[in-house]
Formats: structure tokens, C-alpha cells, sequence
DNA sequence: GTCTATACTACGATAGAC
DNA sequence: GTCTATCGTAGTATAGAC
């Protein structure tokens, strides 16, 4: 066995469970679907991972992009930073809704796996919160509480149509991911009462 | 036994179910735990309610209220109409968070319970799809996409603090039920560009 | 209407053969 | 590194005593 099959074992394991995670949840899919569906053997989750709550872990660690934090500058252009978030988490939620659906199931249901989840998201977060308040200090933005404010903006950003629920009221075809960033800015910008250009 | 114990065990168990499953969600909540809480016994639920996927529907039947819908007229102003919903659904959340968590928690996982779920919420949303599209063709309201826009004030409307998982970013306390919807109500009109009076 | 006892199924994890 | 077989636990549901 080459160290080529092995790692294949593990992606296909990682993505049978992230495909699983998304459409089921964590505690309503077992082990023994997930290594059904990656053709793998029950105990290899066990020997390769260490269990169950473990995969999950593994699982954050290879699909989250930390692209966002490792280049931004904290110090920037508050709108400027506002903006930049509303288009990385529009790619990212486009990109992979199944993680995102993941993370929002785990946060909903405020499971033990949200602190792994803060580690990778919050920091995005933090950014975000000191963007708007200081947006609102300089007098571009207008808007009552922070905390409505923000997890306004948050529940315009996570909430998407990938959910089979909403199917029965949807009428057009997902727009592509520029159309989309475009129109969410709009609707964010002005809900928080961006005085200057779009 | 009289006719009022029966109603008052059925009682305990839907509000422990109630309590539990928005706490742990569907899967992850047994009868056994349901019971205990409940004062009651294992076997009651499957007497009372005829398993524990019945005693779901029972739960909505109880707490769900059919308020809205039931006065409401379809042709009212479009305007007034979406205020409405703000405010109604604001004033769910508030009274009944445990309630939104558990239908949130099974849109997002596509359980087999979200046609029960429709049943109950749909004909809401149709009606605040329908008031935003009448806006917009009435030159009051404007966006782009119609499912964008829809599923960003539906975004706006679920998405609340209520999750442990926020309480490490917010600073302030909860508002009162009259700040929060007059803050969302501007953010949301705001967003969907409404050019009238507040 | 309520309870005990139990049948049946499924889960996660791992020891041990290969 | 992979597989089979199995252990211990926990789930839903129900039959039958009271």
C-alpha cells in the first residue's frame, strides 16, 4: 500500500462525510454510512482519524479556506472591509455550501463542536464588528444597535437558497456569484445607510 | 383519572419536547430524556401521541400560531404588508425562540419533518414574496433578483442572537421588542431601496 | 391511564486475523 | 493498512400486568 492510497482513503472519507454532515447532520449519519458511501472499510474512521469527533475536526482542517485572514489588513478602509467580507463569505457560501450548511447546523444546535468552528470563523467575525463600528464612527454607516446590526448582516450572509425547503418559493436560476455579490452588497450597504458610492 | 390529568401529562411531555429538541435537536433528543423531564413515563408518548415523530406534529400543532394568516388580507397594501411580516415574525422569535431554533434546525437539515413545517409557515412567506414583487412593480421597492432579495430579508428575519455560539461577539443587551423591529423594519426597507416615509 | 419488562435494532469503537 | 467479528451501550416501540 503506497502512502498515495492512503491519503486517497482519507479524502474519500473526508468527502463522503462533509456530502453526509451536509444533507443529514453530524448525530444523524453513522459511521457506517459514511465508509459505505466512500467505499471504505468501518474501522478506518477509527484508525485514521481516531473517531467520529475527531473526522470532524479533520474535516474543518481541510475544507476551510483561511484565505480571508492571512492577507487582510485589520487597518483598512472600514467600508472597504465591510465590502471585502460581504465577498468573500458570498464565494465561500457559492464555493462550498456544504460546509456552510454544516457550520450553520452545528451553531443552530450548539453542539461541542462550535468551539472548533469559532477558531476557524470568529476572527473573520471580530473583523467584520470592528469594520461596521468604526464605519459608524467616521459617520459612513447609520444604524441603532451593533449587535441587530451585525447579525443582521451575518443572517443575510449565511441564509442561502441551497436548502431543499425553500425550493417551493424560489422562481429563477441561482445568479452567478458576481450578480450575487453585487446585489448583497446593495442590500447591505444601504440597510446600514452607506451615505457614499457603491 | 380525570379528563384534566391526561391533558396535563401530554402537556408536560410537549413542552419538554419542546424544550429538548430545540436545545438538542430531533436526533439527538431520546423519550427517555423527553420523559424524564416530563415527569413521565417512557411509554406515554407512544400512548399519548403514537411515537415520537407524531409527537413532532403534535408540538407544531400546539405552539405554532396560525395569527397572521388568519386575518390577514391578501390584497392590502404591499408595504404595509412586508411591515407586517417583520413585525409578526420579529414578535415569533422573540415570544417563542426555542420554537424557531427546532424550525430552523430542520430546514437546514432537510429532516422529513419539513413538510409538516410548511404546512404551517409557507403560506406566510408566499404572502411576503407576493408583497415584495407587487412593490416592486409599483416602482415603491427595488432590487435585482427576486429570490436574492426574498431570501435576504428571510436571512435578516430567522438569523437571531439567540445561539450560545454568538454571545462571545456581542456587547450590548437585548433590546425590547418595539427597538428591534423598528431596526429591522429600516434595515430591511432600506435594503430592499423603499423610497417612502418609515 | 400508567408502569415494568423486554424485543429488536443501530450505534461507536476496537481486538485480533491477515 | 485493511478487514471481520464482537462488545457495550442506547435508541424506539410495545406487550402485558396493574
Amino acid at each position: 500500500m503506497s502512502p498515495a492510497d492512503e491519503t486517497d482513503v482519507k479524502l474519500r472519507i473526508l468527502a463522503a462525510a462533509k456530502s453526509l454532515f451536509a444533507k443529514q447532520g453530524f448525530d444523524g449519519t453513522s459511521i457506517r454510512q459514511i465508509c459505505e458511501e466512500a467505499g471504505a472499510n468501518v474501522a478506518l474512521v477509527s484508525y485514521h482519524f481516531g473517531g467520529k469527533e475527531n473526522l470532524f475536526g479533520a474535516l474543518l482542517e481541510s475544507y476551510f479556506p483561511n484565505r480571508l485572514l492571512a492577507s487582510v489588513d485589520p487597518d483598512m478602509d472600514p467600508i472597504a472591509g465591510v465590502k471585502l467580507t460581504i465577498r468573500e463569505v458570498t464565494a465561500f457560501r457559492q464555493a462550498d455550501p456544504q460546509l456552510v450548511t454544516i457550520i450553520q447546523h452545528e451553531i443552530i444546535m450548539n453542539t461541542p463542536r462550535i468551539q472548533k468552528i469559532r477558531e476557524h470563523v470568529i476572527p473573520m467575525w471580530r473583523l467584520l464588528h470592528k469594520w461596521m463600528k468604526e464605519g459608524r464612527e467616521r459617520g459612513l454607516l447609520r444604524f441603532g444597535s451593533i449587535d441587530t446590526a451585525f447579525m443582521s448582516v451575518v443572517g443575510t450572509l449565511l441564509f442561502h437558497r441551497k436548502q431543499e425547503y425553500w425550493s417551493v418559493m424560489l422562481e429563477e436560476e441561482p445568479p452567478d456569484l458576481e450578480t450575487m455579490t453585487r446585489e448583497l452588497t446593495e442590500y447591505i450597504m444601504l440597510g446600514l445607510q452607506y451615505q457614499g458610492e457603491l
